[in-house]
DNA sequence: TCCTTTTCGTTGTAAAAACAACATACTTTT
DNA sequence: AAAAGTATGTTGTTTTTACAACGAAAAGGA
């Protein structure tokens, strides 16, 4: 149990919230922790999900299936984090991916109608749960957000050029680490490899960027606007 | 103040609270009506901004510059539209977008801080406030997965297999009505019109769909395997 | 240190997309 | 019904990308 709260209490779930408190709180959510084998479905394609899950121990794939049988994984979670939140809380009638343990998996299921429950208002605790809750998903909202912005651009050069700026941005500085090496850049922006080195290449050719490793420098693009 | 609530009762944010209850509501949200002139900057670029907006009338640009100056319309939003929530809701520090009227505008102001406020948990109402609202996050979320899903793909073909796909999956026919017509859903997948055209003419020959206007037939890939 | 593995850039080729320009069909207006 | 406007499909050209294959550099382990 003690090493159940030692996970959670560094859960985006459970921040903010003290150790005795989250012990509470579990009852009164109806938490429960459930065992996973290798393999073994956790939340299955077209199901309607209700439960929120919390990897306490293990790994996850989220695994999509396409018409053609082709299998995509989506993503790989694993301890502290949290799935089936958005398909849960919008009440989707059929989950269009399978949850599946990739190894040995511990797994605390929280019904999402538990976390908005009366009880849920009484306790200052339970409100900062909801509070949470709503951060997560505010937060994964930009996020995917930023994401579109980058995908819908048509090339590859604006699609870096996109990605590079908000980098700056954030950083707010024209020098930057970013947090990918050149596939998982390519991952996330869905490009080839290859043609992104390249056209890294050219854009270092002119002048836009220059970079080392993981970091890069963005110049101002108006002095090397041709 | 009948008007409002004309207005509100329709609203995702209101959606099954009684007229009555939006009204008693309204007060312990502290919620504030404002007037903007058409032009007029609502939520500024680089601002922290901590109320979600409720379009009583009239209309609202989402705007994005980039650094280069480039400006580009994001979103129109309409009477009965919700705006800021994502950027409320996740302590965003600074907004990169602008939030303009396009025209005379009606707007109401909720600070996100009393959405989840103690008072909020007490009355009934205000739990199905809370409710509503993670519904609009998550399903904003479901849909901003869908499309990058389809953003995702490399080729045009790949993108349009994926829209459709899913639009088949989600009538649970073969035959079904797309909401788009061909700009709207190049604009979508992010691709150019003439070339997604092309792209569909080309599925149609090879017998993978067929079409006429808005109305598609997906036939099973493994039929026309090649 | 040497060997293995991973990461990254380069090149060439074939495929695909963007873009522009035009043709056709369908709508709406007058 | 004619005219104007909009939506959609078609075609050709240029640009860009994907893909595959390779080599060099860097990282990590034995």
């Amino acid at each position: 149990m003690d090493n159940i709260l030692a996970v959670l209490k560094k859960t985006a779930l459970f921040q903010q919230i003290k150790e005795k408190d989250i012990c509470s709180l579990l009852k009164c959510l109806s938490a429960q922790q459930k065992l996973f084998a290798k393999n073994e479905i956790i939340f299955g394609i077209n199901e309607k999900i209700t439960a929120i899950g919390i990897i306490l121990s293990g790994k996850v794939q989220i695994m999509k299936e396409d018409i053609l049988g082709n299998r995509t994984i989506l993503a790989v979670l694993g301890e502290r984090d949290l799935f089936g939140e958005a398909f849960s809380f919008a009440k989707v009638e059929k989950i269009p991916v399978n949850v599946i343990a990739q190894e040995n998996c511990e797994i605390l299921m929280i019904n999402y109608r538990n976390i908005i429950s009366a009880c849920a208002l009484a306790c200052p605790f339970h409100r900062q749960l909801v509070d949470n809750i709503l951060l997560i998903l505010a937060k994964k909202n930009v996020y995917l957000n930023q994401k579109i912005e980058h995908l819908g651009k048509r090339t590859t050069r604006d699609k870096l050029i996109s990605f590079l700026s908000m980098q700056a941005q954030e950083a707010q500085a024209h020098t930057f680490q970013i947090p990918y090496n050149r596939q998982e850049l390519a991952d996330y922006l869905c490009v080839d490899r290859s043609a992104m080195s390249h056209e890294l290449s050219k854009l270092g050719k002119e002048g836009m960027i220059s970079f080392h490793k993981n970091q890069f420098t963005l110049y101002d693009p108006i002095e090397y606007d041709p």
